[in-house]
DNA sequence: CTGAAAGCGCTTACAG
DNA sequence: CTGAAAGCGCTTACAG
């Protein structure tokens, strides 16, 4: 375990600089601030009182904090079922509130006696990953993928699954097929377009702009959704929902309004979790496993920790599941669309 | 902010003694070991590193770690939020498995940099709860209720409303009406039993063992009971099911079975989130808000961890909500029944 | 089982 | 902006 003592010697200052340093303390140069900061991460050091030191992994907001929808909460359990093997505890952390003044996030992390983060980033908050990765505080990013950063990635790779779940309506006998996406442009959602793009295109299917729909995604959005289906001029048969709650919301509207699921429109959602099974119908979708992507975190996490970085991240992919919510396309529609 | 020197003077010993006690060294009397934790206790003594100490609020595990029910989510979910507007981090700690040798809680706790815990206990973590209220360590109970305990207990009172939805069904005209509670007695199972048991007694029914069923709180779990409902001798046309997972379970089973719901069968469910809006029909639920049980938790552990301890707890009480699973009796039931 | 004292890790006025 | 040194909080061998 390294001292400040370690770290002065090897960077080449006093201790005291060290303990500025890393209290922040203004009145240092910021070329000596990086220096000290970047040893400080390599050697993995941290703050110790007597001979007891803190042993805590960090769940991190670095965007809007929002423990509320059902795929955040199973990443978070993933981690922390993961964690009941060692010896670390788990803080949730919201880097917004959470870090002062002009501290750099790594420097947070220390004061807070954090020695490894899960980073659960949401639209926008790119930049933050970018500034930890080039700290090298020990890291991954769970639930969302960044190309081109130096931190290993953990998500379930969606374009696959979503292509062959298009596919899977095609051979059904549907051609008018919609997507729905988040009206936030998430990588994994803009993952699931390009699918459904690449087996429409692939089969020759148009896909105008009317049948690319975004809504917010919750349940409200997914019955706005199936209200802007109904009355589409060329209905599509089949829908392509690429949101839970989403998919659950228009699901329960459709049925409300009287369509008969599958028989009057098959719809495919996504599932993170185990909400397929509680829809009735029960709901064929593009599935990923959130609780084992948390767990997996944990694990490259823990490598990332390590000194010797072997970065072998190996996140499961999406799968198709077919259950009860999609059918042949009605007689009616296909000589209708067969034209 | 007090100091092992604080603390030592105010216990009339050594601040050699105080460090042995705090790390659990074994060569100290039990005497004076409960002697100085209940001073630290009192005195809210941290740990502290030059100015730095740490701002930590735990949610302990006191049982098996459950982070995987809704209910659990929800209750984490609104701690989290509450905490929002604090300079408190959140620690999800489990207890079992965080505690050392022979160590107190209390003594966990300041190891860890803890300032106050929200406990969530499990059916037979009872003891638990005991000693740390004992120890006088800043802590509330969440989602449980403990009678003769000197801990606030933070809960939703469930006797009434469920009292009132047996009530409610009674009023459409059912006569024969089950009641579904977990395997596991937690206190407030036994409360909505008791508040059924109020109805029917009260209307002088009937509340036989074939009717006072058992099953686990989850899908399957519901899906069972309602294969024991069909084929039950005197067949029930209403079952108030206490647990939100079993519930939702039951009406997809009920469903697939060919019921319909509420014609063939009335079903009152129990909602600590927003599930009933989800299902098919909506359904009619006693219903509690977890997330602001959690947000009341730690409003109530701040003034616990305040010298002042002006407990008032204000836990809002459970309600019944109508919705679509629920109907009149259907005429040849209620006439077989009105025998 | 306990205390006085040395020691460790970190922080911070002081000096430049 | 930085270091040498005093100081603070806690821990721990040593002595009894």
């Amino acid at each position: 375990m390294p001292t400040v003592r370690d770290i002065a010697k090897q960077t080449g200052v006093s201790i005291a600089t060290v303990s500025r340093v890393l209290n922040n303390h203004p009145s240092v140069s910021s070329e000596v601030r990086e220096k000290v900061m970047a040893v400080v991460n390599a050697r993995r050091y941290v703050t110790t009182v007597g001979k007891r030191n803190t042993s805590i992994i960090a769940y991190v907001y670095t965007g809007e904090s929002s423990l509320g929808s059902p795929f955040d909460m199973a990443l978070l359990e993933g981690v922390n079922n993961a964690l009941k093997d060692s010896n670390y505890n788990l803080m949730i952390v919201d880097l917004r509130r959470s870090r002062r003044n002009g501290e750099t996030c790594s420097q947070m992390f220390q004061r807070l006696g954090i020695r490894g983060a899960v980073l659960r980033t949401t639209h926008g908050s790119k930049a933050v990953c970018q500034e930890i990765a080039e700290q090298g505080f020990p890291s991954v990013v769970v639930g969302d993928r960044h190309d081109d950063m130096q931190l290993p990635c953990i998500f379930s790779e969606s374009r696959s699954a979503s292509r062959e779940a298009v596919e899977y309506l095609i051979s059904l006998g549907h051609r008018r097929i919609a997507i729905s996406v988040n009206v936030v442009e998430d990588s994994d959602h803009v993952d699931r377009l390009a699918g459904y793009r690449d087996a429409m295109s692939q089969h020759g299917l148009e896909t105008d702009s009317q049948i690319i729909m975004r809504v917010p995604a919750h349940r409200k959005g997914g019955a706005q959704l199936i209200r802007r289906v109904v009355t589409a001029v060329d209905r599509p048969t089949a829908i392509y929902i690429t949101d839970p709650m989403a998919a659950v919301g228009a699901m329960y509207e459709a049925q409300m309004m009287g369509l008969s699921i599958p028989d009057d429109l098959s719809i495919i959602g996504f599932d993170d979790t185990e909400i397929r099974h509680t829809a009735l119908p029960t709901m064929t979708s593009v599935c990923q496993n959130a609780t084992s992507l948390g767990m997996e975190a944990y694990r490259v996490l823990l490598n990332q920790m390590s000194q010797d970085k072997s970065i072998s991240t190996n996140s499961p992919a999406a799968w198709l599941e077919i259950h009860d919510s999609t059918g042949q396309v009605a007689e009616k529609s296909s000589a209708d669309l067969s034209k």
